[in-house]
DNA sequence: GTGTAAATGTTATAATATGTTCGTTTAGCT
DNA sequence: AGCTAAACGAACATATTATAACATTTACAC
């Protein structure tokens, strides 16, 4: 076949026949451009995106500003980073007070969440110290760093979430004991009550606070007055609170009285 | 295809894409210079860098002065990637012998090992499966099939090696039961002994072998005849044994005697 | 033909990417 | 240490691309 019969063959495609051919390119190489498409196809370079966005829900293939590249997943990789974070700064200033709990020997639990990440990312230059976490992104994010141990913990891992959750994570975590567990709450009343929205990450974290002679809890200001499904305790058995300033402050005082010191960061 | 078209490839990328080419540099070379790429890709200095500050930003690299190097867990990924490759068509050979023995609604045990990663690949379209493994390769492969429910062991997580061992995961281990388990090994001894090159491994193996109904040992004709450090067993122990045509039939033969279903993939 | 719905093209505006300049920092050398 | 050339990063100007809303064309049934 001639290349002018191969180049007519591209043009005057219905819409599904251009999307499969479009998806062929990427064989031969990782990205596609819209403006080259465009002109290949001989159509404008807003059908080429439309085009793309229907790939790009049922291929493998993620948009960028120019085209398009395959989503070659890494191995070794769990996404985290894909939702987009609510109170980003109060949770890093948050993780940064927590830091300052941590010192060197000891054995901390980590709790899955991204306040905890936060914390995560600022122990990866600490001494010496164990983290035992059911959570795949702390994981991922301190198996490099040199004075840390990790212990992941078992469990199924849930769909869509980089997280272990089941008996098989809370029989073993009974098989440790830690210095001090940090954990986040999808959800905190106003009466102290500490809520998650999954029923299997509530009792894990009940066992967590057990099996850790102290804890510690991490939540900006926007989880105060929400509740959500699971009740895995209250602010009375907890040792700290660490939140930001935009909490009300009477919530704070009442809180204070159920025993817990709390820690308020600026934000 | 010639040079010509392939430095054409190169230009006129989206951003995206050429992010992802220069990703794919490290696969050859340990570091790259911003001089380099920017004649390559055909822009500016400028550009590189911003395309290595946002590599950075995703933990793929780390910048130097005029370049960039690849960050541990980068160097982790190659390096996997490359040891797949050794006797890779080995290895998918096998893997795809193996994934024969698999029926939907079972529950199977994957071990640690390039090859039964390639078993794990295979696995993603399977149907109502349950797969409990101690490696994170595995479980980062799966962990968006829709029909398998991944099951993580915990444990400690080996420096420099994604995958956990240690006291906690045989614990973990023991919780479970399974109808198959997929094994690797670093030797298989000319008398049938199976090795791995490290202890921790070896027990681990030992105990899945026992909570499974059946066991398949994976291993491509390089391994025959190797021996490691620690022995967790012999052919007599497991129920199928997938090779490749490459293993000297001598040694197959007496392999058949101790036991196992001998099955040769041509290789 | 005519009506209707889907697909495509067009335009204006917003978002993003790239190149250039220039002052500052760095690595390597004597 | 002090020097030099290269590389860096910030800020700006420019060009490209994306998005949404609307207009137009096409396809197809009747």
């Amino acid at each position: 076949m001639n290349i002018r019969r191969q180049i007519a063959l591209l043009k005057n495609l219905p819409s599904a026949a251009r999307q499969t051919q479009i998806r062929e390119r990427f064989a031969a190489r990782s990205g596609v451009s819209v403006s080259g498409l465009a002109l290949e196809f001989d159509v404008s370079a807003m059908t080429i995106r439309r085009d793309l966005a229907v790939l790009e829900d049922q291929a493998h293939i993620q948009r960028t500003h120019g085209g398009a590249v395959l989503t070659q997943r890494m191995m070794l990789e769990f996404d985290y980073r894909g939702r987009r974070e609510n109170n980003g700064a109060a949770k890093k200033a948050i993780a940064r007070e927590a830091r300052k709990l941590v010192q060197s020997g000891q054995r901390l639990i980590l709790d899955t969440g991204t306040t905890t990440l936060e914390l995560a990312v600022l122990l990866k230059d600490a001494l010496n110290i164990t983290v035992i976490t059911p959570s795949l992104a702390v994981a991922s994010e301190l198996q490099h760093a040199p004075g840390v141990e990790v212990i992941l913990l078992g469990g199924v891992i849930r769909r869509g979430s980089p997280d272990l959750t089941g008996p098989a994570t809370e029989h073993c975590l009974e098989l440790f004991a830690a210095d001090l567990a940090f954990q986040g709450a999808d959800g905190i009343g106003l009466d102290g009550a500490i809520y998650n929205s999954d029923l299997r990450l509530a009792r894990v974290d009940k066992i967590m606070r057990r099996v850790a002679t102290q804890s510690c809890l991490l939540a900006d200001h926007s989880k105060i007055g929400q509740t959500a499904l699971a009740r895995n305790g209250t602010l009375a058995d907890v040792d700290f609170f660490i939140t930001n300033t935009a909490a009300p402050a009477a919530c704070l005082k009442r809180f204070a009285r159920l025993g817990p010191k709390i820690i308020t960061v600026k934000s």
